[in-house]
DNA sequence: CTCCTAAGTCTGTATTTTGAACTCAGGCTG
DNA sequence: CAGCCTGAGTTCAAAATACAGACTTAGGAG
């Protein structure tokens, strides 16, 4: 978790994962939406790629030259559950309603909610969640 | 989200958070755990009671003057989802191993993890969860 | 051969972070 | 009661980061 919250724990970083979840690519359009300086949306989307959550690739449109844009890798889209912990969260607590964007199941178009399930698959409320040291050398 | 991430995206809030966690109250306990400077701590313990996250109290040691410390209110506690998600992609993505804490029930001592879960309460893959825009005006 | 656009780099200034020293309140010790 | 200790800060200068804006580069279009 430091290690994570190591990578994630900046202003922009975020933001930028926010993006490419959105499907957002490409530089300038990342740009205008979040308004971040350049020179540190060059270096988040660098780091982001070396440490395997985004993947740059090369695109063409018809009738331009090639370019280059970045998507998320699985270990990036794997990041969803603490994307849609902290919407829930701040739905909860910083603006007391639904955002404007939720998750849904594809098949079914149900809402999904992020739940504590113990092992075997039974949901657990936050309550009775305790923190834990593992196998207590 | 946006606002979620501002208020928690910055290398030192989650860990404080985590530290939270942990059950440790005091300002030098959590400087010494950190290794954080006194007045980033300062300031960011600031921020976090100022936003409702942490509460600060007074507390009194036998024979000890009176001190104060901090402890999650329940907004805070309410931010675990985002710590267990961000311990969860760690173990897989940074450590690819458990991490030396993980969450259990306090009733059956079952480890517990997070899910998605549909509006039946049924467990959804994140392979066949969607982003989608809420009330499409 | 000049213009345009996406994706950067460069540069000088402003803000934040850092580490180290200093403060302050109160109990304890000699 | 003078000085010491400890937890919880505040203050300060130096270093690192962020910022806004100008500049660069590659290739297609006019």
């Amino acid at each position: 978790m430091a290690l994570a919250a190591e990578l994630l724990g900046d202003r922009w970083t975020l933001l930028i994962l926010r993006e490419a979840f959105y499907g957002v690519q490409r530089y300038d359009d990342m740009r205008q939406d979040l308004s971040i300086p350049r020179s540190v949306l060059t270096d988040r989307l660098q780091k982001l790629t070396a440490h395997g959550l985004l993947a740059r690739f090369e695109y063409q449109e018809v009738g331009d030259r090639k370019r280059h844009a970045y998507r998320l890798t699985s270990a990036g889209r794997a990041l969803a559950p603490v994307m849609i912990a902290m919407t829930q969260w701040g739905e909860r607590f910083l603006i007391d309603g639904p955002s404007p964007v939720g998750i849904t199941d594809d098949r079914s178009g149900d809402w999904l909610t992020l739940r504590l399930v113990d092992e075997g698959g039974k949901q657990v409320s936050l309550e009775n969640a305790r923190m834990a040291r593992r196998s207590p050398a």
